[in-house]
DNA sequence: ACCTCTGTGTGGTCTGACCATAGAGAGGAC
DNA sequence: GTCCTCTCTATGGTCAGACCACACAGAGGT
């Protein structure tokens, strides 16, 4: 870490000022035209965007142009597209924050942008502050939801996937105890990005694998009880301990695979 | 907090569990495709894909279905399109996941699925560790570039825009020493995704901007203060009070409104 | 050795057509 | 009147084929 602003010390303007220059692919233009309108307000969930055909011959551009801005958007989770008729058709302002974030989170962890550690480290700072709320702020639903999570993992014969996926919702059930749902949202992409990995690792195990699981469960248990019982530093202290130790207990490849060439912010010769 | 889970009791399967069914759409095939090589690691950063006509034929789709495909991924962040020939053309596996972020939150805020208060909780969630980790990993060049950024909001005469943009800068300069991207990268999407609401407060507060300005100067020097000389514990609280007390100071807007379902009585005037 | 021009492969864009779906509305049967 | 059924229509989904703009590679000239 370091080695950044390298060969940018135009005081006034840190690296983060160059504007990527041009936008010309119509597609964009089309995106920014949406974008703008959402971010001015204009542009609500629930509303609908004009047809296809309709926005193309607007915009003056083609309709491939606007479906690829609307794939783009899609992408993010901020509109969806139904065929047919009637009011639930066509391309609406939607809000699906959780599967873009996932998704995103998911691949640029597969492509080792971001190291395995890092993500830990980032679920231990957001957790944290989630165990915390939680023991305040917990709703019977949300106890409801662990313990269903938790009693889960407790099934005789469970499968590693099964159990992964049960640990998943658990933590889930944290985080939205919380309260604060772009922290859930975050939380829950962070675990997503570490399932297949996750999943590996306790294959990788062999049969030494319900050893690491019971510690888990172990782990679990005093989580939920500092959670229902309102101790808040408490839990925040089990949850960081709990995700470090798992961490280390689980021969995790992801980080490694030398993630060199890390892009040479190419500078532009303009011409000669 | 509450009202959730009011009508799904079905025991055994949490709420998340009902997958939402088919998947039919060609383009997302296709992006299947791609994102499954990106998971299994056979598709790295910096690889190229296939050009779009190869690619429509062996999967056999129309061009356009794989130009829907790499339109989603690239919205993501994943890939990047260059025309011409050459090493650097064709679509190619990239890493963009900061403008991403930024873009997928900065959307999202906009729509108030994440409410303001939700963010500045996660900010100060991530900036707190952010704060600690720098105090004892900053490298000269992060040290620079966060005095860079203060010196820039001493200019005499400086408007409320560029003051945002180097108070932004501050932070992600601390972000950035903290070592962790993923954080960083984070950090930067959310501070982004208040940019505009932050800009409206400050245009909104009139000539009573420059008080707000001065409090907010005194703030960054100590938070600075304590990063260089080392002291994490007293950076975290300086940066959370710093935070909040933004936050407080501005009539941000965001979060008001009746976000709300704004029902759907939409009355449609066929025209005729 | 250097410059210039042309070839070739790449994404970018457009046109226009047809398909599949699902609600709306007309029309008939009771 | 009430209900069912059929057709109409608007919507996104898909495709084929063409042409453009760009940028490097390499041939050919100087």
């Amino acid at each position: 870490m370091s080695e950044r602003a390298s060969s940018e010390n135009v005081p006034g303007s840190d690296q983060g000022s160059w504007q990527p220059i041009a936008r010309s692919r119509s597609h964009e233009l089309v995106v920014d035209q949406i974008e703008e309108q959402i971010l001015a307000g204009t542009l609500r969930v629930g509303d609908r965007l004009p047809g296809e055909r309709d926005l193309a011959s607007h915009l003056q551009v083609s309709r491939a142009a606007v479906r690829e801005a609307i794939r783009s958007l899609e992408a993010q989770g901020v509109v969806r597209s139904a065929v047919g008729s009637g009011k639930d058709s066509g391309t609406l302002v939607s809000a699906m924050p959780s599967e873009a974030l996932t998704r995103l989170l998911r691949l640029h962890v597969a492509l080792a942008n971001f190291p395995m550690d890092d993500v830990v480290d980032a679920r231990v700072m957001l957790e944290r502050s989630s165990a915390t709320l939680a023991a305040h702020n917990a709703a019977p639903a949300n106890l409801d939801a662990m313990r269903e999570a938790l009693n889960g993992m407790d099934s005789p014969g469970v499968d590693q996937e099964t159990f992964n996926d049960l640990d998943t919702a658990f933590h889930v059930a944290i985080a939205e105890a919380s309260g604060n749902r772009l922290v859930a949202d975050m939380t829950i992409a962070l675990r997503d990005s570490m399932r297949r990995p996750i999943l590996q690792a306790l294959h990788a195990l062999g049969p030494d694998w319900e050893g690491v699981a019971d510690q888990l469960r172990a782990d679990h248990r005093a989580i939920y009880a500092a959670i229902e019982s309102g101790q808040g530093e408490t839990a925040a202290e089990l949850v960081d301990q709990h995700i470090r130790s798992a961490r280390a207990a689980l021969p995790i490849a992801g980080t490694a695979g030398a993630v060199h060439s890390p892009t040479p912010t190419h500078s532009r010769r303009p011409r000669s």
